[in-house]
DNA sequence: GTTAAAATACAACAATGTTGCAAATATAAT
DNA sequence: ATTATATTTGCAACATTGTTGTATTTTAAC
């Protein structure tokens, strides 16, 4: 989808570092930390400016952020029907630490405890990309 | 197990931070971030030394962090054979924000992408834990 | 173009991650 | 028990990240 419809859907203005956010994590395909995302971006926003912006994404459901071991925070762009999604897997290479977004697999739910009852299944498959196991 | 001889089998010494996060850690029998953790020890420690005893720790194998989203990272005890495992399960409830370990639970293993290849299954599952379903 | 609402940069501060080093402590040898 | 050695701890300092207030700038609607 193009970045322009994307802000429209969700009322928000279209400024350069919107834009230029959504732009990086859409073409790159992976999840980003905060920093590589700053890296990409065709101008240096300040910091704040980044850290609201990504806030209201995450709000706006626009974006999600990856649960990865440790205390690295990942960011991707959602597909439309993400938050209508029970269940999200994602991809962790330990060699490049990239973070991929595997939009087909689906989670077989699991047995749980008596008394727990589960609405979102996140799936973190830790191992090597393709890339990195050529 | 003895905190005592989960420290020998790894060759550290006894000391009381050591002992106090263990036994912590092995009565509470939930997740815990480090905040969590210094409040429920019996002596106030250093904060370098909570953050090198959880390192150690982790590196060791005796306690494993939980990858959760956001920017939270919680600690548990490891089973002994927590390493060797390939799937590890927690529970994570959106309303008292507890984590639990679900030791029972195995992750049917999904089909990668052509030339990714995995060695470890995390799965977090958010819902409603049994104490806040009451 | 003018205007109201919203976004941004800047500054400041809080929380967390991390390390060097001197003092204190644990363990092993005596 | 005492001592010697290696390790751990507390303290201080600094790096990085999370967060918020505010004045200025920019956007979108008129």
């Amino acid at each position: 989808m193009k970045t322009e419809s994307i802000l429209d859907q969700h009322n928000l203005s279209k400024t350069p570092c919107r834009v230029d956010i959504i732009n990086t994590l859409t073409s790159v395909d992976v999840a980003l930390t905060e920093n590589q995302i700053k890296k990409n971006l065709k101008f240096d926003y300040d910091r704040a400016t980044i850290f609201r912006t990504l806030k209201t994404f995450s709000e706006k459901g626009i974006i999600h952020c990856v649960p990865v071991e440790g205390n690295e925070v990942y960011y991707a762009i959602s597909k439309p029907n993400y938050k209508q999604t029970l269940s999200h897997a994602h991809f962790h290479c330990n060699s490049c630490g990239g973070v991929y977004c595997l939009n087909s697999i689906s989670i077989a739910e699991p047995q749980l405890p008596e008394g727990f009852s589960a609405n979102k299944y996140e799936l973190t498959i830790n191992g090597c990309c393709k890339k990195c196991n050529e």
